[in-house]
DNA sequence: GCGTATGTTCAAAAATTATTGAAACATCGC
DNA sequence: GCGATGTTTCAATAATTTTTGAACATACGC
């Protein structure tokens, strides 16, 4: 919840055949994953993305794996969830079947993907709620002042919630 | 990681001789617990500050620990978290020992100094090590590209830290 | 169409984080 | 000072989240 120290991201070794992170790699992978947590985007997460952003050219599957050390499922999830987010995107390469990665050209723009796609549900699925607490209270017992608070919160919910989908490109994909 | 479903607040009961939650008062918990989560607050820290959110008077440790049933040692480790990050206010009782709680006047500002409290030590701690990146990209290998990247995030680092305070009232108390 | 390279799923194990409660600590009124 | 009330600490436990890996899918190139 506090600031969980530094922390080093891995003792875990990559697979024989791959190169380890060089000393930078590592240190982008400490920064994004120290980001990440804020967020709760989970370590192997960030750990991939700071792989693809160090890359000067698209990572697939199997390098991502060979150098960061961990297990085909983590892979799988991590991207997708990069994919999900629009944080990534894939490569169709020539001849091959293999896809290959690299990072969305805005992080801003990922971000706030990111963001939204944590706050909004939330939101949402508070909203009705708010509109029962607010009702109830102005209904029976509660004093001006809580009722003042709770209506204060809902118009907060109420701005954030139009305010929020004007913030980026509307949902991706499908 | 991705919305948690509903999950109801607690099963957990409260002591006997105080009133459980109101339907109301446990559905605002779930709405706090619920925003809490996107930052990674733990649940019993919001449920306390719902509770205190929807109360007309100050609310001392006994009643906070006997109406949300929960233990003293999240009891105190709760109201520490939210004092420290100046989410409530102590009011001094008349002729009692006792602490009696209600939450700061500003929600906003409450969120502001909790969000700081969990992005600045982050950019802080991460500056130094964004600097030597770049400088180690820029020395030896390193395509263009990556650089550029690099030095965007470095940038945005950069930025971020000089904005941030200035986003509301300096470090609180001492 | 078939065999295999490439990915995905998901239950179980590991890692992390939150909560409890009993013992230590503090402070107030006397 | 002393006892009582009120709060904090922290090691142990519980709850939650993340990671693993082996079994299962898919579809590509032949």
């Amino acid at each position: 919840m506090t600031p969980p120290a530094v922390k080093l991201t891995a003792r875990r070794k990559s697979r024989p055949s791959f190169a380890p992170l060089s000393a930078h790699e590592a240190e982008l992978a400490v920064f994004f994953v120290r980001m990440a947590g804020i967020l709760g985007v989970p370590r192997s997460v960030a750990e991939i993305y700071a792989l693809l952003y160090a890359s000067p050219d698209a990572v697939d599957f199997d390098q991502v794996q060979g150098r960061l050390g961990m297990s085909k499922g983590s892979v799988s999830q991590g991207l997708k969830f990069l994919r999900d987010h629009g944080m990534i995107l894939s490569v169709k390469a020539p001849g091959s079947r293999r896809e290959r990665w690299q990072p969305t050209p805005s992080l801003a723009a990922s971000l706030v993907t990111l963001l939204r796609s944590q706050v909004l549900p939330a939101l949402e699925q508070s909203s009705p709620s708010l509109e029962r607490i607010v009702a109830g209270a102005q209904g029976t017992q509660a004093s001006p002042e809580v009722i003042e608070r709770l209506t204060r919160l809902r118009r907060w919910n109420a701005r954030a919630l139009e305010l929020f989908p004007l913030m980026l490109p509307p949902p991706r994909d499908a």
